[in-house]
DNA sequence: TATGAATGAGAGTTCATTCAT
DNA sequence: AATGAATGAACTCTCATTCAT
């Protein structure tokens, strides 16, 4: 007879699962990933050493549960907002403000997703850059391409502008002070960015 | 008393110096920090492991001394280029091209910059800042600044603009595709950051 | 939840951590403490290497641990024999006599002490010092001055002859001939000592 | 033709290798055998590393070095003493007074005598007791064997009690303070020795 | 004779991982 | 499912010694 119904047990492992990916998040963001110790996440997430390895089969597997459920979170965060209006330009802002937001409340993942994707480590970039793929997509289909059709942005190239626009946005969410706040003010990267788009016809 | 005359040990020192300060750059920039071990780094500039230590206090140092030696290179590299001209359009668009060229000629050198910046390691970031600091003046006092002041840029702020455009360029040197190759054009990325400064009465 | 009943665990420890110290007097006693190796300390205890660190956090821990086991242990085994007699005179030579025995009966216990009091390292110096404290007090109160108070011993300044009393035990446990057997009678050592202190009036 | 004449060649040898030894002592004393690098000792000296071999064949022959010339120092400076009179009284308080002056006016070659008698090392603790074989020599046959012959002494059992002085000797040298000083009175010692020794008859 | 760059064995230490319980 | 003692490979760093100059 079990000790609990099926879906008590599910849910204790989905919290236990749940606490060590949050628990390796503070890890990895204020350590990196190589001087982030199994030891000290597991015991931070509150069990023993070797729980970890009955949820993960290795380091490197936990770290790969946390690109993906990082990038899940931050593109949920990100598409809520951009849906609200149907303007490429407010769409584009959007995507800035509600970025911004997401590492403000979420700074340690943001760290880690920084780091990832910067870091030396090819499988995991590679990793981050597949998970990150609905992300970029949302950026070249649903604000880019729109806001050329319409000529509210410059015909430019759009896979690469896209990436540029991804690259401006994480490049400064990367850049904090001393007291780890954002030294850019999200609104003048947004503002950047849009001139950077905007065909002559249209200004703000 | 000694034998060698102090030229040539100087010289001697100097060059194992740099060999070694080399094989921790493709070290370092393949591996990361703290996967590349002194061993390999030593090794592979053809000495023995216990070399490096009669050159570098630590493998902290090392990377110390390594992050400040890619800066003066980069900064060189740069400034040479800029200042050919005294149009800051022309200048911007210099510091990107040879901001490129020198990541295109120097892989490895860019790819520690990048780890570096985004990584954990707070004490490394902090002198990778530090070390970069004249390049941000360059961006700010040479570039920026005369072009607002001829009115060919946008009355923006400064300091974080060009803290933005630093992490453009940054950002975009470190989207390479699988092959290692940048998959945004240089000449792009200056003409996203134009268009994001030049003032509305003078288009390109 | 552990399954391993507290008590059973805790048994496991004590017993790993005792192991691992009676090694480590073994191996400080014959190489002395800086040619002892971790390794060949875990290993002669019959762990891995890395075992040790799960009960010190340094090799200099460990001998601190060893400083206090010793001293404890050596405490101990003078403390109960001297409190066999009220005579002062019977006392002192309890005192070496006991001494002795525990030095034959812990031949690497007494070279570990030996060696760290007269070694180069203060610390473990001042450590062992301030272990023997109590062993001081008793040759102090316990036995030389209700011995000067019965006038049986001479009036003479009591911590230095404590100390010399405390020095010439300590100083003849520490010669022993090739074969690890001392030279030197305890009894005669003893009849030095109470020579030496004796008061003119009463010789044995 | 030679530079030097050969009296001057072995003057500046015997300088260094005088310079080398008082280096190994300084640096022994302070940091023990094992912690002394021979880097430290030969730069101290005022040569560069390598010097070191040209005099002695390794660390090892260094050390025994050192041990001749401590041990040869000390019997010529408690000789001399010891010779001034034929009292066996006398010669025994002069065998300590000139003992403590000695490690008064040398400590570092004391320390290096005590942490080497009480070592782990087993041939440099051979060494240094074949070295002191002369001294010891000198308190049985020119203090111990007269005083008893005398009557002014004991008839104790001469060897053993010649090695229980040195042990009493060299058992208190070892105990200084943290400012590094004795704390017990040289004569003090000797007054305790003296009573130890003393037949009953002879009251000092 | 003196030098000091180079060596490489060997040290202390860390930590991802295993597994009996 | 959870534990944590044990493991051992791999790491950073030290230093006695060599040798070309």
């Amino acid at each position: 007879m079990p000790r609990h119904k099926r879906s008590e047990r599910e849910q204790i492992q989905t919290e236990t699962r749940q606490a060590l990916l949050e628990a390796a998040t503070r890890a990895f963001a204020e350590h990196g990933y190589a001087n982030a110790s199994v030891d000290a996440i597991s015991t931070e997430a509150g069990f023993a050493k070797g729980t970890i390895y009955n949820y993960f089969t290795s380091k490197r597997e936990l770290m790969l549960a946390l690109i993906e459920a990082i990038s899940r979170d931050h593109y949920a965060s990100v598409l809520v907002e951009v849906q609200q209006t149907d303007s490429p330009v407010e769409r584009l802002e959007q995507f800035f403000i509600a970025g911004f937001e997401w590492v403000a409340s979420n700074p340690n993942q943001a760290r880690v997703l920084i780091t990832t994707l910067n870091g030396a480590d090819q499988e995991f970039k590679g990793a981050m850059y597949a998970a990150y793929e609905p992300m970029f997509q949302l950026v070249r289909l649903e604000i880019l391409a729109p806001g050329i059709e319409a000529r509210v942005f410059r015909p430019v190239d759009q896979p690469p502008t896209a990436g540029l626009l991804m690259a401006t946005y994480l490049g400064t969410c990367s850049q904090v002070d001393e007291h780890g706040r954002p030294w850019i003010d999200p609104s003048q990267v947004a503002d950047f960015a849009l001139h950077a788009l905007q065909s002559s016809r249209t200004q703000t």
